[in-house]
DNA sequence: CTGACATTTTAATAATTGTTTAACAATGGA
DNA sequence: TCCATTGTTAAACAATTATTAAAATGTCAG
């Protein structure tokens, strides 16, 4: 289970509209990502801006980091949040499959 | 699908230790939920500072707020959980199961 | 009605966060 | 090597957020 800290902290990362719209786009462009100058053009957001975002993001392990010549690549990292859904959702139902409230869960 | 600004506001509510504490403690305790002071008390916070993170819970619907004579009791509201979660992996694995990273998903 | 209890509100302050601008690396093609 | 491209860092400022203490609200028992 993961920490209360780093579950803190995935939550600060994505509870920002660019950050939240940014890590969506990579959750839809799997394994490979997006160079930051593309992510930052669909977003119409300054690269500087953008970089801070990123930061945020990596320091919280939600995205991942992969240079590709001038280019550098961002991915969706997916174990960070499944682990934050798993926490937010720890003992949701009892154990009570019958009326569990989460249909992601196999309470 | 929840709109993008509803989404942050509950990753917002939940980014916070206390208030990510609070709901952990209401998701565990199902649709009777608890009394605002059994809360207080449990994660030894003062009243007001308590106020003042439910109101920011229940401002993004992540709580539902009961009177039951002097009480208050908070439950916690599944429905925005889901949706934000819903909106976070959404086009996760363009269609193919069998890449799915997220396991909660029915891809 | 009065007093005690449960919780919220308000106002003030301290800490954190997001954006901008300008300057700084690192890469690769001419 | 030189220069344009790609992206990051640093400093400054404005805006938002969390906590505290004090006062206020609402509810019920006697």
């Amino acid at each position: 289970m993961m920490k209360s800290t780093q579950v803190v902290k995935a939550l600060s990362a994505l509870a920002q509209p660019t950050r939240l719209a940014i890590y969506r786009l990579l959750v839809a462009s799997g394994a490979q990502g997006l160079a930051a100058g593309q992510i930052a053009e669909k977003l119409k957001v300054s690269p500087a801006t953008m970089s801070f975002h990123f930061k945020t993001l990596s320091h919280a392990e939600l995205i991942e980091r992969r240079q590709d010549g001038r280019f550098i690549y961002y991915a969706a990292n997916f174990k960070v949040m499944n682990g934050m859904v798993d926490y937010l959702t720890e003992n949701c139902c009892g154990g009570h499959a019958e009326i569990c409230n989460i249909p992601s869960k196999k309470c």
